[in-house]
RNA sequence: CGCGGGAUGGAGCAGCCCGGUAGCUCGUCAGGCUCAUAACCUGAAGGUCGUCAGUUCAAAUCUGGCUCCCGCAA
């Protein structure tokens, strides 16, 4: 089929590399514009611009949606179906209903349940037992269009936002390829109950509250791992925690209890297994220590 | 020019301010001990201290350029 392709980040790359690979022709590529961001403040174009640019792709990257002007060259495509996944624009009804088999997204999650910014994380951090990707239909609310395809899959202890976002962009892939075999499948009506919304992540959520259950403070460390990962302040310095376990401990909130990175919590601890220091690399918790060493006894601060 | 940290044997770090024999914790290899809950003991190999230039009798250490890595902020 003649598709755009609409995403931004890397998440999306995925499902852009399978779609070229099932022999679609992408006859436009839409990203996010480039944004002063990293340091040094250069721009830096998304990761689905610079994919597409690889491959010889025309590129959009329009700041908004809703002028008729940036319609009317999106109609002029004339294309027979648009994907979009984490693009990151609302699509007015004029997009959503130029392409002549509609438009069509992957979102990370069971839907009903997280619709919006940030599913891998919430459903992370809210302890679901399993997650998954969706294929909808796009309509003009947010994310509540008819299903034309789950796939599911479960959330372990040791699963972390890095290895759920490739988990689930790789099945999101496979799906939409899967499902674009049948273009005009109505697809079904999401469920009225279940209904929740994964708002988008706050730096301000990423510091560490030890005085919580070790369960809970786990999964957020799991669901911010490695981004923008979730730390505490010890001994002087920043230390991001991006992979832990669950400990035994009755001691008080928030001390070292062991001299092998374990930390009290509210209830229970949790053992860092893998750790940063500001300016350092990622290290498991053995080299961690060999460099900068933390005495049992410690308490955060 | 957004702010800041860093580059030292295979890994993680110290040393740098106050230039002058390269150190620590691990790993590796050899031997010993024998079951020690990150085993222990002895010994060994392994580094032109990121790169280029400058200052100096002498530079890991001081000065300037360059490359790469990372934290913050966006």
């Amino acid at each position: 089929m003649r598709l755009v392709f609409m995403g931004t980040p890397e998440f999306s790359c995925t499902a852009l590399r399978a779609l070229l690979d099932a022999g679609h022709e992408i006859a436009c590529v839409y990203s996010q514009p480039p944004r002063p961001a990293g340091r040094g403040q250069a721009l830096r174009k998304s990761p689905v611009q610079l994919l597409a640019e690889s491959r010889g792709i025309e590129v959009r990257v329009p700041v908004s949606l809703k002028i008729a002007d940036e319609q009317a060259r999106f109609a002029a495509l004339n294309v027979d179906a648009a994907v979009v996944v984490a693009y990151g624009l609302l699509l007015p009804k004029a997009i959503l209903d130029a392409p002549r088999f509609g438009c069509f997204n992957i979102h990370a999650s069971l839907l009903p349940r997280w619709r919006g910014a940030a599913p891998i994380q919430r459903a992370i951090m809210a302890g679901d037992a399993e997650t998954g990707v969706s294929i909808m239909r796009m309509e003009e609310g947010l994310d509540t269009g008819p299903m034309l395809l789950t796939v599911r899959c479960a959330i372990t202890s040791a699963t972390t936002a890095a290895s759920l976002h490739d988990e689930l962009a790789a099945m999101g892939a496979e799906a939409i390829v899967a499902a674009l075999k049948t273009p005009d499948a109505p697809g079904v009506m999401q469920p009225v109950d279940g209904v929740t919304y994964a708002k988008k992540i706050d730096k301000a959520e990423a510091r560490i509250d030890f005085s919580k259950p070790a369960g809970e403070v786990l999964r957020k460390i799991h669901a911010l791992s490695p981004f923008p990962g979730a730390w505490m302040m010890v001994n002087g310095a920043r230390v991001k925690i991006l992979k832990g376990r669950k400990v035994q401990s009755y001691e008080a909130a928030g001390v070292f209890v062991d001299g092998a990175l374990s930390i009290a919590c509210g209830a229970d601890a949790i053992q860092c297994l893998s750790l940063q220091r500001e300016g350092k690399g990622v290290m498991d918790a053995a080299t961690f220590l060999r460099g900068f060493p933390i005495a049992a006894g410690t308490v955060v601060n």
